[in-house]
DNA sequence: ATATTAAAGGATATTTTTGTCCTTATTATA
DNA sequence: TATAATAAGGACAAAAATATCCTTTAATAT
């Protein structure tokens, strides 16, 4: 469903949300070890989302990747977009270009359900509340961290 | 979602079940050409698909790929693991190896909900009753053949 | 039997994704 | 202002996915 770069990507981020909601920045290389993730590629994806603005950076010391306010609006979806591309919500799934309403594939209208609910998942929470259940415990980043 | 491999052997199959509803057995350079892929790939795709059973072949001439009576109740979701292996409906969607129901991931329990709506897109019909909505027109494969 | 046809199989090439490394730019603080 | 810390950027490496080509095997028709 999602790449690998995506999948660093949605975990990191969620870290990033879980201690900029402490009020810390945090160094690509804290990221990639609590999130298991190779840390020079992990390192490319987040200059990646900096430059999509689906989080902030800062150089120097004491710098760090961080979130705030200007960032809680950002979904999963923004960043699976921002990492992966449209091509889970938009194109036909079989890879039609001729594909559309009025001359469907033979998955056209069950995708287009399937699809529904993908974005419903992507987009039902914003990545701060993510981190927030992680915060709390309800849910679980990477290995009992 | 799909692979191209995964893309080109859906297509293809459904055009083989096409055929064979008419009794005509399809060979690989016949198929390519008809749903639009690069025929020595698809060929290899092909391979796997008899391999595992989803479609038979036939060497010599008057040979090729067919189905028939025997492949009438495999779906698209055996398509698809046999070719994608079973990541769309197994694993952590985050990649994360400790994830499990006690254990959940921030997306477990929205991705439990996308992947019974994706089974039910690949299992609700049999590859033959796709072919024969292609048959009917009323769902279209490839570029208008 | 032999020739022909088509799938099967193996080796290889290309492209994309994944992953690493090194240098440069920017910022904080001593 | 110099130093140290950190992200940014570019070049490179490895692995996987995609794609091609050539040889072998099996089946049919003549």
């Amino acid at each position: 469903m999602f790449s690998k770069a995506c999948q660093y990507g949605i975990r990191s981020v969620i870290y990033i949300w879980k201690q900029s909601l402490n009020n810390n920045k945090v160094g690509a290389k804290e990221i990639a070890e609590h999130v298991d993730a190779p840390e020079p590629f992990t390192a490319k994806i987040l200059q990646e989302l900096v430059r999509k603005k689906v989080i902030g950076s800062m150089k120097g010391p004491t710098g760090g990747f961080y979130v705030d306010k200007a960032h809680e609006k950002f979904t999963l979806k923004d960043l699976v977009v921002a990492i992966d591309g449209p091509g889970l919500f938009e194109g036909c799934s079989l890879g039609l270009n001729q594909c559309s309403e009025t001359n469907p594939c033979p998955l056209h209208t069950e995708v287009k359900v399937v699809r529904t609910h993908i974005l419903h998942m992507l987009t039902a929470k914003s990545l701060k509340q993510l981190a927030e259940e992680v915060e709390s415990g309800e849910t679980v980043l990477a290995r009992f961290i």
